[in-house]
DNA sequence: CTGATATCAGCATAACTGACATCG
DNA sequence: CCGATGTCAGTTATGCTGATATCA
């Protein structure tokens, strides 16, 4: 019943067979690759209690300054009632500060802390070396072939 | 505080510019992209009430004729827990039988049923039309690259 | 007893919907 | 009254862990 398999071909497991129509399918390669990388972000950004909606905020007030929620939500694609947890969640690790508006009194304004500058840079050391692993069987022209044919999907969909 | 914008550019709605660094994240682009790919698939397949688990059950009994969930497990890459549930939903659609194995009573037998075979074509259809939309904006070759890249990762990782 | 198989309860992330209160 | 903003409750899909029952 299990097929003999070379030894020294360990990593794969010794999981049979897949069917043709799943291994040609290009939106499963996507979603599979997709998940691969993400896990493998996701285990960086564990180290220092992160995950990649905190990266999305920080490194957006970092470079455009305190911001309302509604901006952050437009920068960052990440949902409205989405929103007031991140904020949360980060407000808790003292990443941001939440004040109202004294001009606006429906908004928000968030502003990135000492302590958050300084995770941002963590962030960015931990997430280049996920990309580096992610990407680790590409060659520095294939990498960026990727990314260029990813930008053009992201771009037209989205 | 509204930027003006040129009228008829309104296909990316009017969102303000994103952080570089999320920009050039090749990971987020990688999540992002499979994200809008997985939402056109899943849009697709609703519309015969199926899933993206269900092609992968259907095709695969299809293909090596009927298995154990064990087998399917193996084939698959869907977690045993989730196999339960999936092989339910299809059951209850009428796409798949499940029967005890006499030959060892530990196993059941998923059987695929004539209605699971007329499901695979329109599953078959649906998924090649997905398929089409989302790379839409690349050429026949782009395609094949990007293909390429993406199996070399899921390989690599995996 | 051990290991394989199926089942079940539950968790975390993620993306999303809809309702609601407050304020301009 | 209308619309913008933030908040909250709840839903769905997905990937996963761990416990348990049954049987070889």
């Amino acid at each position: 019943m299990t097929k003999a398999r070379e030894p020294g071909t360990a990593r794969p497991a010794d999981r049979p067979a897949t069917a043709a129509r799943l291994r040609n399918l290009r939106t499963r390669l996507l979603s599979l690759a997709a998940i691969q990388s993400d896990r493998l972000v996701n285990q960086k950004l564990v180290q220092v209690d992160a995950r990649k909606r905190h990266y999305a905020i920080i490194a957006t007030l970092y470079e455009f300054g305190p911001e309302s929620q509604e901006e952050l939500v437009s920068r960052t694609g990440i949902h409205r009632s989405e929103m007031v947890t991140v904020i949360d969640e980060l407000a808790d690790r003292g990443m941001v500060e939440r004040s109202p508006n004294p001009a606006n009194r429906r908004q928000n304004v968030i502003t990135l802390t000492q302590q958050g500058r300084r995770q941002l840079l963590k962030l960015d050391k931990l997430l280049a070396q996920a990309e580096d692993e992610v990407l680790a069987p590409l060659t520095p022209s294939e990498r960026e072939q990727l990314a260029r044919l990813l930008a053009v999907l992201v771009h037209h969909h989205g």
